[in-house]
RNA sequence: GUCAGUGUAGCUCAGCCGGUUAGAGCACAGCAUUCAUAACGCUGAGGUCGAGAGUUCAAGUCUCUCCACUGACACCA
C-alpha cells in the first residue's frame, strides 16, 4: 500500500506578499499532503516561488532594489507565513536558484531535439501586468487591459515559438481523461478551448533582463511560463546540489495531483502536458482548479480596500480556526464567500462547542469515577453503536477525501461528534454513576466516547494538526507516528493509560463586527 | 456578443429518474440542565424553491422567455 505521492501547490508570483487566495490554496495542499502521508504514502509536497518577469523586475525598480533583493524579501514572506500555518512542505522551490535554471536549459535543448521550437515573429498590443498579448480590435489607438486597467504597450518583436499545435491529438485525449481535469465543471472549458485548435506559443521575450537566458539567443529570455512550469521539475530532483535532467535524476514523478486557481488551469492542463512530451517526459495525473475567494460578497481588492491579510485573519482566530474554515466551509473547486460572522460561528460551533467539549466532558467524568483506569471488558467494546457510526463516518471521510472534497470529509468528523454527543446525553453516565451496580455500563461508554474522540483527534489531523495533536495529547497518545491504516480501528485505546487532566483544546473566538 | 454554469430558509448548502404538509447544519427564540468551554439535549419560528409562461392528474425537479451573478472565448501565478 505504501505508494508515491506528489502534490503541488502553484509557484507563487512573488510580485506582492502572499494573500489569502494563495494561503487557502496552500492549506488546501496541506491537507491532502498529510492525509497522504498518514495513509501510508511517501509523499512530496512541492512549493515555491516563480521569481522572473518584467512585472517582477519593474516593482523592484519601483523599490529601488535590485530584482533578486526583492525577490528574496518576498520569498522569507511566504515562508514565514507557510511556516505560521504549519505547512508541511518537502520542497520550496525557487526559480532564480541555479540548479532552477539548469533544469531549464536541459529541458529546452530536449524541447529543441524534438524540434519543437523556431523563431517567429510576434507583434500586438501587450500588457507588463499580464505578461501578455492581448487581442484588441484594430480601431483601437491606445488599448486598456481589461483586467489592469493601464494602457497596453505596442510591441513588436521575435520570439521563440513552441510547437503547441504539433500536440493536438495527445492533448485533446489526456484531457478526455476521467479525473485528469478537476472540478468537472471546469472540464469542459478547456476542452472546448482545445477543440478549437491549439495554436503555437511564445517561450521567450526580448529585451528582458530579468529571467532565464536562451541559450543561444543572447537577447532572449524565457518567457515566466516555460520557467514556471519547469519549477515542478527542479524540485522534484532527487539531489538538489545534482541538477541533471535524467530519466532517473527524479523522485516522485510525474505530479499525482498540481493544485491551482481557476485562472491558471490552462496552463496546467494544456501546455505543460504538451511541454513534458515534448522533452519526453511523463505527464501528470491531474490538475485541479480551485475557485477563489470573495469577502463579505465582494471582490478583494486594492481599490476596495477590503483585502483580508492572512497573517492578520490568523492572529486573530488562530491557525486552527483559519484552517479549519477555510477547508470546511468552502467548497473546494467553487468559488467561495469569506464571512466573519460565519468564520466565528462555524470555529466555535465546531471546534470548540461540539468537539472540545465532548472531549472535556468526557475525560471529566473518566477522572472523576475512574480516574487513571477505565475498568471495562474489552469483549464487550463491539457492542457499542459508536464503534459502528465511527466506522461509517471514517468510511464517508476516506471517500470525501480522496475526492478533494473536504467539506464532506469535515462534516463526517463532526457527525461522529454529534453522534457521541448524543450518545452520551441519551445513557446520562452521570446519572447511572449513582447506582454502584452499574459502574461497569458507564465505564464502557464513557470508554465508548473516549475512543470515538481519539477517533476523531485523527482524523482532525490533516485539517487541523495543532488542535488534533492538543486532542490526543490529552489522550496521552502518541502523534509523532500515526497511520490511517493501523490507527483508524476501534478499541485501540489503551483503558489504563490515563489521560491528562481535562483543559478545554479550542478556545471560543469573540466576534467583533470591526475585529480585522 | 457567443457558449457554459449557478440562483432553495438570515448564512453555507442537500434535494436521485417530476409525486403526500420542501430538508440539514449554523445563527436566532423558548424549555431543560451540569458530566462539560453559558457548552450538550429538546422544542420552535423562518422559504410564493430568482421572475414569468408552458407541458402534466402532479414541477424546486421537464420546456421556453426574461433577470442576476460567475466562468470560458489563447498566451490572466
Amino acid at each position: 500500500m505504501n505508494m508515491k505521492y506528489t502534490i503541488t501547490t502553484p509557484l507563487y508570483y512573488v510580485n506582492d506578499k502572499p494573500h489569502l487566495g494563495s494561503s487557502y490554496t496552500t492549506i488546501a495542499c496541506d491537507a491532502i499532503a498529510r492525509f497522504q502521508r498518514l495513509s501510508g504514502n511517501t509523499v512530496l509536497f512541492l512549493t515555491g516561488v516563480d521569481e522572473h518577469g518584467q512585472k517582477i523586475e519593474r516593482t523592484a525598480v519601483s523599490k529601488n532594489l535590485q530584482p533578486q533583493l526583492h525577490c528574496d524579501e518576498i520569498t522569507e514572506k511566504y515562508k514565514y507565513l507557510w511556516d505560521k500555518l504549519n505547512i508541511s512542505y518537502d520542497r520550496f522551490v525557487r526559480t532564480s536558484s541555479e540548479e532552477h535554471t539548469s533544469i531549464v536549459h536541459q529541458f529546452y535543448s530536449r524541447v529543441l531535439e524534438s524540434d519543437d521550437v523556431y523563431m517567429g515573429r510576434q507583434s500586438g498590443w501587450y500588457c507588463v501586468g499580464c505578461e501578455e498579448y492581448k487581442d484588441i480590435e484594430d480601431n483601437d489607438k491606445s488599448p486598456i487591459c481589461s483586467i489592469h486597467k493601464k494602457e497596453l504597450e505596442w510591441r513588436d518583436e521575435e520570439n521563440l515559438f513552441f510547437r503547441l499545435s504539433k500536440y493536438q491529438d495527445q492533448i485533446e485525449k489526456l484531457i478526455q481523461v476521467d479525473g485528469f481535469i478537476s472540478p468537472k465543471s471546469r472540464k469542459n472549458e478547456i476542452v472546448n478551448f482545445v477543440s478549437k485548435g491549439l495554436r503555437d506559443f511564445s517561450i521567450s521575450r526580448i529585451n528582458l533582463k530579468w529571467g532565464i537566458n536562451v541559450p543561444e539567443n543572447k537577447d532572449h529570455t524565457f518567457y515566466v511560463w516555460f520557467d514556471a512550469l519547469l519549477g515542478y521539475v527542479s524540485g522534484s530532483l532527487r539531489d538538489q546540489s545534482c541538477p541533471e535532467l535524467t530519466d532517473d535524476s527524479l523522485c516522485n514523478w510525474p505530479a499525482n495531483i498540481h493544485v491551482i486557481g481557476k485562472d491558471i488551469l490552462r496552463f496546467h492542463a494544456v501546455y505543460w502536458p504538451a511541454m513534458l512530451l515534448s522533452a519526453g517526459m511523463k505527464t501528470p495525473a491531474s490538475v485541479f482548479g480551485h475557485g477563489f475567494l470573495t469577502r463579505e460578497g465582494q471582490k478583494m481588492g486594492k481599490s476596495l480596500g477590503n483585502v483580508l491579510d492572512p497573517i492578520e485573519l490568523l492572529e486573530y482566530g488562530g491557525i486552527d480556526a483559519m484552517r479549519w474554515y477555510l477547508l470546511r466551509d468552502i467548497e473546494f473547486g467553487e468559488d467561495g464567500d469569506f464571512q466573519m460572522k460565519r468564520f466565528v460561528d462555524i470555529v466555535n460551533s465546531d471546534l470548540s462547542n461540539t468537539i472540545g467539549n465532548l472531549l472535556n466532558r468526557t475525560i471529566t467524568m473518566s477522572k472523576k469515577w475512574f480516574n487513571d483506569k477505565i475498568p471495562i471488558d474489552k469483549s464487550l467494546l463491539t457492542e457499542s453503536s459508536l464503534k459502528l457510526h465511527s466506522e461509517i463516518k471514517i468510511n464517508e471521510y476516506i471517500k470525501s477525501f480522496n475526492d478533494s472534497n473536504f467539506r464532506n470529509s469535515a462534516n463526517a468528523i463532526i457527525d461522529l461528534a454529534n453522534k457521541a454527543n448524543l450518545y452520551l446525553n441519551d445513557r446520562a453516565p452521570w446519572k447511572l454513576i449513582k447506582d454502584i451496580t452499574k459502574k461497569e455500563i458507564v465505564a464502557l461508554d464513557i470508554y465508548s466516547v473516549l475512543e470515538t474522540c481519539r477517533i476523531i483527534g485523527l482524523l482532525l489531523n490533516p485539517f487541523v494538526p495543532d488542535l488534533s495533536i492538543r486532542i490526543l495529547n490529552q489522550l496521552k497518545i502518541d502523534s509523532s507516528s500515526i497511520n490511517f491504516q493501523k490507527s483508524l480501528h476501534w478499541g485501540l485505546l489503551d483503558p489504563d493509560n490515563g489521560l491528562e487532566e481535562p483543559r478545554p483544546v479550542m478556545d471560543k473566538i469573540e466576534f467583533n463586527e470591526n475585529s480585522i
